[in-house]
DNA sequence: GCTAGAACCTACTAAAAGGTAAGTGTGAGA
DNA sequence: TCTCACACTTACCTTTTAGTAGGTTCTAGC
């Protein structure tokens, strides 16, 4: 899916953020580094192998650094690299736009979806 | 998918937002009422189907209005509502993040996918 | 010795999203 | 009459994404 040949921004954007986990993970990750068993105790219904796909691609973008501990038991964490950081300052409206909108959003795909069940 | 009920208002924005080409319509409808078949051909390379279905998604979440003039050959239109305004105003910070960055993304996330590519 | 926990990996499966190709009814212009 | 454009719909197929269930290597604690 390559989506970096369009006039609108939004399309880059969300080749860095899209899928359903990502947002998530740059949530519970900016309050500064955090280890990978945190990260999904934090984020909570994710399995291993999503979150480490998804850590992984955040790190070849450059969003995210890893650092690996090298010791046994392994102790790695996961932090905002500068340009993760003006990516999640650049969030931030939409995350706010979220929180306000969330109940509005949530009745809204609930009636929507309710109303596709019922054929109508 | 329900992406309603976490801590981060970007899942709900994602639930917005999400998907291969609702960033892009939204990117060409926020000029004014645009019609069905201009939105087609600016948008350019999506098929009529997946525009008709992003096109109800976004009417059900009350971000954009459709408006048909009952005439035949029909005639329809599509605008931002209040609500989709202030959607598009929240994503713009996000919209140009990604311009600023569009090269960068892409040529980090080409040379992920030749590293795999190459079994790397 | 046995278990738990750390941070992964691998194969397989399921679900969601997107795409293709056809068809609908109508009227204006060639 | 024949074709085109309009705004869709339907059935079917492919691709992408997510989830499940197992395994690995190592150490500390019981």
């Amino acid at each position: 899916m390559d989506r970096t040949n369009t006039p609108c921004g939004l399309d880059v954007a969300l080749t860095v953020i899209g899928g359903k986990w990502k947002p998530l993970i740059l949530y519970h990750v900016q309050s500064g580094p955090t280890r990978f068993s945190e990260i999904r105790r934090r984020v909570g219904g994710i399995s291993e192998k999503i979150l480490i796909q998804q850590l992984r691609d955040l790190v070849k973008l450059k969003v995210l650094l890893r650092h690996d501990h090298h010791c046994v038991p392994p102790v790695v964490d996961y932090a905002l690299t500068p340009f993760g950081e003006t990516l999640v300052k650049a969030l931030a409206p939409l995350c706010a736009w979220g929180t306000a909108n969330r109940d509005v959003v949530g009745s809204m795909v609930a009636s929507a979806s309710s109303a596709t069940e019922r054929g109508i």
